[in-house]
DNA sequence: GAAACCGGTATCCTCGAGGTAACTAACAGG
DNA sequence: CCTGTTAGTTACCTCGAGGATACCGGTTTC
């Protein structure tokens, strides 16, 4: 659960599951309002414990590129269970 | 995530799943170093959810039973999993 | 030379989670 | 009376998450 923790940590998970291989500046687009100071902590906590990996590339401007690992796929399934749970949970609460 | 979220509410949901009905001080005793201000507000948040119940008993002291709804007891199976993938987790980690 | 894009880092701030300790009202037993 | 148990409440404090803003070195484009 801690590692999942924090209000931007599965939207990562999630955009990068998603989007394939991304740059920093696209996750800071796509995950709209994030500082970079909060993009960059998380992202090295997630490659801490090898969800994601982080690859400098030396292009001419250099880019890095963040991709999910094959550990980090394995979250799929449980993240989608959490969000079908969430939903039904609205229904519950609502109606 | 956000109405599991934080240190306790995980913890009563799971105790309460193990022991069944149980009353406040029980509760407290059993989660080894809560305080009585947070197991209250954790309880109150949980029931707003409709994931426990809040029953008064007029005994002599009054007591006050908490217990899982049916609502609650679906989020058995994903705690469960959650915990899997942890442990799982774990070990890609160390190993 | 100026501006803009890249991937960040540095600094300052706010706000809420959660801990500590003391207190309360009601009742029971000694 | 006095103490203990029940289920909390109140007041105070600390600490870290996360937001805002500015800045940096490198490189390309104008």
């Amino acid at each position: 659960m801690e590692l999942l923790s924090g209000k931007w940590k599965m939207q990562i998970i999630g955009t990068l599951l998603r989007h394939g291989t991304m740059r920093f500046m696209e996750l800071k687009r796509t995950l709209n309002g994030i500082a970079p100071k909060k993009l960059s902590k998380d992202l090295h906590e997630l490659e801490m414990n090898k969800l994601i990996t982080r690859t400098v590339k030396n292009t001419k401007p250099i880019t890095v590129e963040y991709s999910i690992t094959e550990h980090g796929r394995t979250l799929d399934g449980l993240i989608g269970e959490i969000i079908d749970w969430g939903l039904t949970h609205r229904q519950t609460i609502i109606g």
